[in-house]
DNA sequence: CCAAAAGTGTTGTGTTTACACCCATGT
DNA sequence: ACATGGGTGTAAACACAACACTTTTGG
């Protein structure tokens, strides 16, 4: 590649880092790693890492996912590209920022794993290495926004969920209470979920029928809430 | 940067490319050069290049904009990070887009410069080099969304306008036409803009009032179009 | 006085919000 | 029988879309 031979150009490191969110015992997640080399050593950072040869962006935040969270196939954008010379002691430093939905239920942590993912909830972040708190913040950000014109929550719940369930996760996400008698009109006069002859119990408690998305692939909506 | 060592690590290289914004002639237009240098030679292009060295993706848009338009200080905002392995036929290229609007009043192309930067209207692009009609469809779509959710057309407005400018603004951007008497009635309820004692003439026809921006920087809105 | 674009309100329709009671189940 | 959360409807406020005539200017 001859024109990184120019004396101006000198290429910049590009790594990709991963926020991944999941819903859990009512709050939002984000997998973490604990840093076992310098620089932030023992700190905690979004899982990534540098580009492999001629890997696109799009393979290596795949790559990441399988081996810390041990999900394929699962619902991934790019979020941002972040690149302050201050970001990474070691000199310029390009991070192509991803975040991805995973359902608790397909989550596979193993604390094995090389540098111990482990989830933390969004509401108590650890010190984080680098620029990762930022990251994590515009992550939310968008994750709030798309929540309001998309379908993306299909990709945070199991195939079949209720619908309490499913305005939990949008409270959790929101951070704000939504009133059940609206968001159930509202959620089904989109006939985007069909309802299952089954129900789901719960411990003391009237069971809820069970729903499933009819279509569970990215689509955007009119709006929301 | 030893990371930079590793037997699997090798930079891909990065490069910013800029989609220019402006409306003109009633017209939403794109600023492309045409490329002296293979690959793609002689083909139309967005400006961009090679990050130099430690030069944040920031400065290298601005940089570009100041060489290929004349302008400093326009609204600027990252888009999207294009890695696709076949996008540059050099090899493994991540170019960092960014889209800038700019007033027609403010832009200063000049022939003279390198690479001779033009004008052309997005609805009759000619062939152009890499992926760049994609970057382009993508800003597009971007500029089509923030209008509608965001203050961002007064960067594409002369300090003073009038209410028809700044709808046919809106008009050429989204591609329909909007009623007047509802265009009028929803922007001005923003208060967001307000009335100069001024009125601006046109040939043979009454001249309309004058408003300017009571903020001109980003904001978010309720909702729009 | 004519051509051309500026300016301005009302009404009907659909969407959003606010709000409270009964139901099904497990213990 | 009771505690817990599931399930459901209506009315008021608001936002949006549709629609036509009068005004101001230059020529």
């Amino acid at each position: 590649m001859n024109v990184q031979k120019s004396k101006l150009y000198w290429p910049p490191a590009v790594t990709v880092d991963a926020v991944i969110f999941t819903v859990q015992e009512d709050d939002l997640q984000v997998l973490l790693i604990e840093r076992s080399n310098e620089p932030f050593r023992n700190y905690c950072a979004l899982p990534g890492g540098f580009l492999i040869k001629n890997e696109p962006s799009r393979d290596a935040v795949a790559r990441i996912l399988k081996d810390k969270a041990g999900v394929n196939n699962v619902y991934t954008e790019q979020l941002y590209t972040f690149d302050d010379l201050a970001r990474d002691p070691r000199g310029h430093t390009v991070t192509i920022a991803y975040f991805a939905l995973v359902p608790p239920t397909s989550l596979k942590i193993s604390s094995s794993v090389r540098e111990h993912p482990q989830l933390y909830s969004v509401k108590r972040l650890p010190n984080l290495a680098f620029d990762h708190r930022k990251i994590i913040e515009y992550a939310l950000g968008r994750l709030r926004a798309k929540l309001e014109y998309t379908n993306v929550v299909y990709s945070l719940l199991p195939k079949e969920f209720t619908i309490p369930q499913l305005q939990k996760t949008y409270e959790v996400i929101l951070g704000k209470r939504l009133d059940k008698r609206n968001f159930a009109k509202k959620f089904l006069s989109l006939n985007i979920v069909k309802p299952l002859p089954k129900k789901l119990g719960g411990p003391r408690r009237r069971p809820a029928r069970l729903y499933r998305f009819i279509s569970p692939s990215p689509q955007e909506l009119k709006k929301f809430f």
